[in-house]
DNA sequence: CCGAACTTTCAGTAATTTTTGAAATTACTG
DNA sequence: CAGTAATTTCAAAAATTACTGAAAGTTCGG
């Protein structure tokens, strides 16, 4: 758990936040705030905020026990489900406003030379984050079996791309969201 | 510059390093310190100390112009060079280590029901690491053209996937590392 | 609408991280 | 090798972030 917390704070988020985290991750039971006191050595508060910020990143879920009232909390059974929340929510909190500023900088009139090579290498930053969101998007949406699949795969595809080369008359057979006008080619 | 500082530490990295950076990455000739604190109004110690850190990282490039004592930093030009070292130090400083805690936890003797279910969980989160890690690992060897490629075609693969099931006497073609003997199938 | 059970808020304090200036070190020049 | 330029180290100050206990808030059965 300690290591967890380590981890986290390396990586922006606050100590207690991962400790709760992985808490809840490996616990087959969901689990109240008291609980969570309990094996953590924490104060009521700081268990009662990080949940709140766990919630808010939308990575656990609240559940009420029958004749109880007390909150219980617990993480998706899915792993790669918590992989694509945190990774929605990234995009969202950093990565979109980063996209902005970087647009925003690029559209300014340069006002040096030096200005005008920055604006180049900022909009190659610009295109790389593109790039990477809009493949993250893509592999977002397939199932966890599919993903599963598309990494192992690893960079093998670079061999299947090759192929779909050489058998130019497939290419359609590929797409999966079939364009079926052939009025705007690519 | 400063949005770069602030996204900086919300992934783990110290203000002033994620400012140095940016005014590194932006910046077509090499910078010397003097000129970075000149650039950031920053004292020249924690310049002089981010620059260390950053070449901890194996980030920034030291070089010397003739005729003159300074020391002048730059960062590489691919930009994608920036990003396989970024998740090359990563994974030796974070990922690795957490692999290795969670190898330990999973070949502990369970004590209980709970440990049982909670080494499952963290065995599943072990092999999702690893799994990924697996997946940069090899496109990381990948060029900058391909790489591209092969994120421009995101879950397009998937489709791939399925054809070469339905045309297996191709299989071989797309290999790598061609497995020229027959003995060890996988 | 009371009171018990539970949760959240918040101001103050503690802990951690970042930044700095001064001093020490290193590297180079004539 | 003395002198100077450039860089690094380090202890302390400043800033930020995390944590706590006390108090306020919420919910719900009776």
């Amino acid at each position: 758990m300690l290591h967890f917390g380590e981890m986290g704070s390396r990586w922006g988020i606050n100590r207690t936040v991962g400790q709760v985290y992985a808490l809840l991750y490996a616990s087959q039971a969901p689990l109240s705030a008291d609980e969570i006191v309990a094996a953590l050595g924490v104060s009521r508060s700081n268990v009662s905020m990080s949940l709140k910020e766990l919630q808010s990143w939308e990575l656990v879920r609240l559940q009420h026990l029958p004749g109880d009232r007390r909150d219980y909390f617990s993480t998706p059974d899915d792993i790669w489900q918590i992989v694509r929340t945190l990774a929605e929510q990234r995009r969202k909190r950093e990565i979109d406003p980063t996209l902005s500023v970087l647009r925003g900088l690029i559209v300014t009139q340069p006002g040096s030379e030096a200005d005008e090579y920055a604006q180049q290498r900022l909009q190659q930053m610009h295109d790389l984050i593109e790039l990477l969101v809009q493949w993250a998007d893509e592999v977002q949406r397939l199932n966890t079996k599919e993903l599963v699949q598309l990494l192992r795969l690893g960079s093998k595809v670079v061999g299947l791309l090759e192929l779909k080369n050489k058998l130019p008359g497939l290419g359609r057979g590929l797409r999966r969201q079939p364009a079926e006008t052939d009025a705007q080619p690519d």
